[in-house]
Parts: structure tokens; sequence; C-alpha cells
DNA sequence: CTAATGTGGTTTTAGTTTGAAACCATGATT
DNA sequence: AATCATGGTTTCAAACTAAAACCACATTAG
């Protein structure tokens, strides 16, 4: 049923989160989420999809462990979804995605949404890569490494 | 042509970038650029993906500024794709992605890849995010904030 | 020079997924 | 009891995906 990004049996670092998430639109829900979204109809107000996507969407969200439902919240009735621990980690995914979003898509002058420190009302810093030693790394400073199937000694 | 996730006619700042990648493809593409990899043969043979569907990728990722097609570095007669400034600005999400699926995917004693200082070979440091003033920020410490239209005195 | 092979695609076609709209079940409201 | 709101599921056409076949050009082998 889930599309699955196959060809290798195991997955790598990178294709699994990415086949939890599932799609796109998952992850604006996730950022609705984040914002404070609750609610079935919520989201669906919010981001216009089709209320069976978004069905199918909170199922998987909710299969994969980022996202939990919960009775209410306000003692009505009906369930509320909300973000697992696993769901929560996402949010530097989002501030990436964002931060990404700012540099390349937006004029330099044009108004866009900001996420602010809550209490100064300050942007946020913008996320860096560090080594241990915390020296800012760049993409070409960094090397992928495999682990050796035995002990690695190198 | 190409999938537009519409409803709202100035996409938020999320959901642009989103609309630009295109798909999981196009992310793991972007990986395996960063990997090294550049012609069109690596990157099917990397992702076991169907050659048409590599293909409508690659275009998108180019038409979106994101890769770029270069004559050849080895002197032969074919093009390669290389990530554009724009594009290695994707680093940090899949480092964002990456870490994240170390969090939640993997045993704790399961080995995976690991990204690692090229100098030091050590993994480098978890993504934080930070204030203006150097405090580590949660999800919940951050508020979005809709710049207003005219000039904004608050 | 000609044939064989490798690379980088496009086209075709079937199968799957998407999404809009209609429908429905349950709880709340009048 | 009737009506409305919420939270979905079902239906169905259109769009997309993906495997395979095909093709053009470049390179290598003979």
């Amino acid at each position: 049923m889930a599309k699955r990004i196959s060809h290798r049996d195991s997955m790598c670092g990178v294709a699994r989160p990415l086949d939890a998430i599932g799609d796109w639109w998952s992850l604006l829900i996730i950022r609705d989420a984040f914002d404070g979204l609750r609610r079935f109809g919520e989201f669906q107000k919010s981001l216009g999809l089709a209320k069976n996507i978004l069905s199918a969407r909170l199922r998987n969200l909710v299969a994969h462990g980022i996202m939990d439902t919960v009775p209410a919240s306000d003692g009505g009735a009906y369930q509320e979804y909300v973000l697992t621990r696993k769901g929560q980690g996402l949010f530097p995914l989002l501030v990436a995605l964002r931060q990404w979003g700012e540099d390349f898509f937006f004029e330099p002058d044009e108004p866009h949404v900001t996420l602010v420190d809550r209490v100064t009302h300050l942007p946020v810093r913008r996320l860096e890569l560090r080594a241990q030693d915390g020296r800012m790394l760049m993409a070409e400073d960094t090397v992928i490494v495999v682990p050796s199937p035995a002990g690695e000694y190198e």
C-alpha cells in the first residue's frame, strides 16, 4: 500500500526517514502540528487538501509513530492528532527547510513569515553544522563512513 | 506539468522549497550529488530508479536552479550534473534528515553510515537550534511571526 | 571503415496514486 | 425529532509512476 522507495533491502539513513514521513503533505501537516493545530478539520482548512488524502496521511503518520491520536483536549467527543517525541524530532528539519526557503525563494526585501525566539522575538539563529571541536563545517568538509561489518580497526 | 501543492497563491516558506525539490527521489539524488556522483548513469545505478524518472527529476532540479549541467569533467562527450550554490544550501536539511533517522530508525547498536568530519574522522555535531543570544531552543520556544503588510510597528 | 558496445536518454503502456466530490456515521444543537 | 458540524470513507476520472522497449550518439574493437 505504502509507496516505498525500494531497490535496496536496507534503506540508508536518508531514505528510511523519507519513507516514514511519506510525502510533502505529511511534512506540511507536521509543520502545522508544530504550529499548534490538532484537529482533522484544522489541518484540512489550513492545507486545503482533500479529506481522503488528509485521512490517509494522518493514518500513515500515526502508523509510523510520528503522530499520535489522543481522546480530546477540549472535552469534545472527537480525537486529536499530536506529535510524538519522534515527530517533534523533525523540528530541525523543518527549520532547515524554512531557512533554505528564506535564502533562495524570497527576494531580499520580500516579506515572509519568520521563526523567532518566543522570549526575545528575535529571529532564530541559522542552523550550522559543526565538528566535535566546534569548527564550522561545509558539505565538502564531511565524509560518509560506512561501518565495517565486524570490529572496525582502522 | 509539475505537481504543485496548490491551494494558496503565495506558498509559505516551507511549501515553496518542497515544491522546488519535487519529491523524495530528488532529495536522494541531491544526497548522492553531495556524495560526489555526477553522471546520469551513476545516479541511476546508485538509486535504482527508472531512467525516465531520473531524467525527469534531473530536469526539474536543473529547472529550479538546484543542479546544473556542465559539459564534462573527464573530457568525455557527455554532460554531468552538479549542485549549484542553491543546491548546496540543502546540506543542513539532509543532515537534519539523517540525524533524525539515526535517532529513531536504528537500534542503538545497529550499525549505520555516519557523517564525519573529514579531518578528524569524528562524527559531526548534532544540529541545534539557537537563539541570537546563543540559548538553545526547542520547538516550543519559538513562534512564527507574519510580517504586517505596511510598516510594522508593534 | 565497420561492427559492437556503453551512455544517456525518450516513448510506450500498464498499473498505481491522487484528489474532487459525493456520501455516510456519529455527536451536538434546536 | 430534525438539523447541523465533525470526521471521516467511497467512488471515479485524471494524473503520475515505473518497467521495458526503443533510439541516437560516442567510443572502442577488429
